[in-house]
DNA sequence: AACTATACCGGTATTTGTATCGCGCTGATC
DNA sequence: GATCAGCGCGATACAAATACCGGTATAGTT
């Protein structure tokens, strides 16, 4: 009747986000690149680190931008079982 | 120092995306996308409407994969000023 | 050694996302 | 005209997203 809580494949899949957008960022600092997308260095961190499993769509949508990757890349890399 | 509340524009973007996905469900009924995404009726009723300005991006994920449209798409349309 | 920059983590605070329930409305069918 | 299904909204409930602060660690610079 409520919110659940986030099973464990859901944060595999945030960790999974996490790691590609990492990887993405290479050498830019966490500070540059968060302060370019309009968030928080700590926010992005979160992300980065699986911390943040289930992120907003516009705050993903603008890291994309700022990092350059397709959105899309980045769902179909992600989209593991969601079987039924 | 704690979370801000939302803009007016962030809202605004937010209906956007709303209407736009309202317009590529078409004739399929809002019980039929919402349960092939994997999401309660109510929920998708909400993001159609706006009531949810900044869903998150699984969620708008696995809307855009049942739509069939490209979350790049989405995206693009939406990234209004974003200026600085 | 002191300083700086970058990164990580834990805690705290507030807003938002998501789910369920209940009520009202409309349209179709009986 | 009563019933039923589907859509919409408001209220309620809890979990999660995001932001800021303080502390810690590591590496590079002076």
């Amino acid at each position: 009747m409520v919110r659940p809580s986030l099973t464990p494949e859901e944060r595999r899949r945030g960790e999974q986000l996490g790691l590609l957008l990492r990887d993405v960022r290479g050498d830019r600092s966490i500070v540059e690149v968060a302060a370019a997308a309009g968030m928080s260095a700590e926010t992005l961190r979160k992300i980065e680190t699986g911390r943040i499993p289930t992120p907003a769509f516009f705050t993903i949508a603008a890291l994309a931008d700022v990092l350059g990757v397709s959105l899309d890349h980045l769902a179909l890399r992600l989209t593991p079982a969601t079987p039924a």
